[in-house]
DNA sequence: TAAATTTTTTAGACAAGACTAAAAATATTT
DNA sequence: AAATATTTTTAGTCTTGTCTAAAAAATTTA
């Protein structure tokens, strides 16, 4: 039985270490999650006790082969009941957020197994990660940062990398969406901001805009 | 902010205070929540701190208005989840007890609402008991048991008062559900057995079965 | 109503998870 | 490579919620 304090670990270890090979160290994972090295040592070594984790100590950690499926198996989680709380409960796509971060703690296999049926098997959550499916696998999307698509290109937004409040409500203010195709139409070299079209309307974007839209081509 | 196990022990006296305004017993708390008459006292102590419940040393707990309340928000969240589970991820309704009770404890009051929308206002849960509104409230349902019903009379199952495993197993096994319309057959004085009719077949219940179905006329 | 029984409360302990402050190990400078 | 700085761990404390054992209050019985 993995607790609810175990499962947030073993999901900021699976962010930071990506795929689960690098040792992450006890600071990054300190700042992740809010909390002390110390207490995050604490946890590591609980994680390690149950087989969930490497660890070596001032080696940093790495998550074993089971640690790694139950982090696959709470993203899973908190990935479709967003996709749940947006296609069925009309939420917008920055409020789903925390609500899913209670959600993915829910125990029952059958429950999400049948919620991913419900959902008509979805591959992506709203901000455009992807699903892990029931092994802990799943194809990562292959997009782009926007600066590196040629002018005059056209591609689909289909990423998000920074989902913070903020982000996201300037996204919804400016009318962009997931799934918007989108022109790149030039690039200003004084401070690196980029008209772009989509819609049928054109929308400046700033440098730090850019680096957080992601398009497949 | 209301932790876990006090919404555990709301539900609890709520229950067995029925109305809210009988007090109730350490030990029956106890009981029902599966501890100890000491750790009931611990926590009657912090809801009464918190003005969640009216206590007296040695004179039992009743809950305030604002506890009342929170109670019902509980019960709310959980018979409008075990409908989801049923009417939209097919599961039976023997088996949603168990999620439910983690469920009730998520917390976004639009959450509950857009579920609440989401499922068509239900009135009822999938094992017939009342769904409280917003506010706490619900009309009860206008149930008899069914050795008040006369001879040769009709009803609706409409509730069944014991919602053990076992119990809604036999009712599976016998192809019993809620909304099933019932015809008082005849008694058996020797052992107080019930025949009934229902779907065109007659079933005799024995007197520990018919003691928790309850019909609407 | 006094004695016996039951219920409830108190006192003290424990586990989980978090924290602070100090010590130990590792990394970086000079 | 020694000195300094940073990171990580340890030691000890705190809170929440639980427990056992003993004391206190209430209730039942004789």
């Amino acid at each position: 039985m993995i607790t609810l304090s175990e499962e947030n670990y073993l999901k900021a270890i699976y962010h930071l270490g990506k795929q689960g090979t690098v040792a992450v160290s006890t600071n990054a994972i300190a700042e992740k999650i809010q909390s002390k090295a110390s207490s995050v040592t604490d946890m590591i070594k609980k994680l390690a006790d149950k087989n969930l984790a490497n660890y070596i100590k001032y080696q940093g950690v790495s998550l074993t082969k089971k640690g790694r499926l139950a982090a696959a198996l709470v993203i899973r989680k908190h990935r479709l009941w967003e996709v749940f709380l947006v296609n069925k409960l009309d939420f917008s796509w920055d409020e789903v957020h925390e609500i899913a971060e209670q959600l993915e703690h829910i125990k029952s296999l059958k429950l999400v197994n049948q919620l991913d049926a419900f959902l008509e098997y979805p591959t992506h959550d709203p901000h455009g990660d992807p699903i892990p499916d029931k092994d802990g696998n799943y194809s990562p999307i292959k997009s782009v940062n926007i600066f590196e698509v040629e002018i005059g290109k056209v591609g689909v937004l289909s990423f998000v990398k920074n989902a913070t409040d903020a982000f996201l409500k300037y996204l919804n203010k400016n009318k962009l969406a997931l799934g918007d195709t989108i022109k790149v139409i030039e690039q200003e070299p004084f401070d690196s901001s980029l008209t772009i079209e989509t819609n049928n309307r054109k929308l400046v974007i700033s440098k730090e805009v850019a680096q957080n839209l992601y398009l497949t081509l």
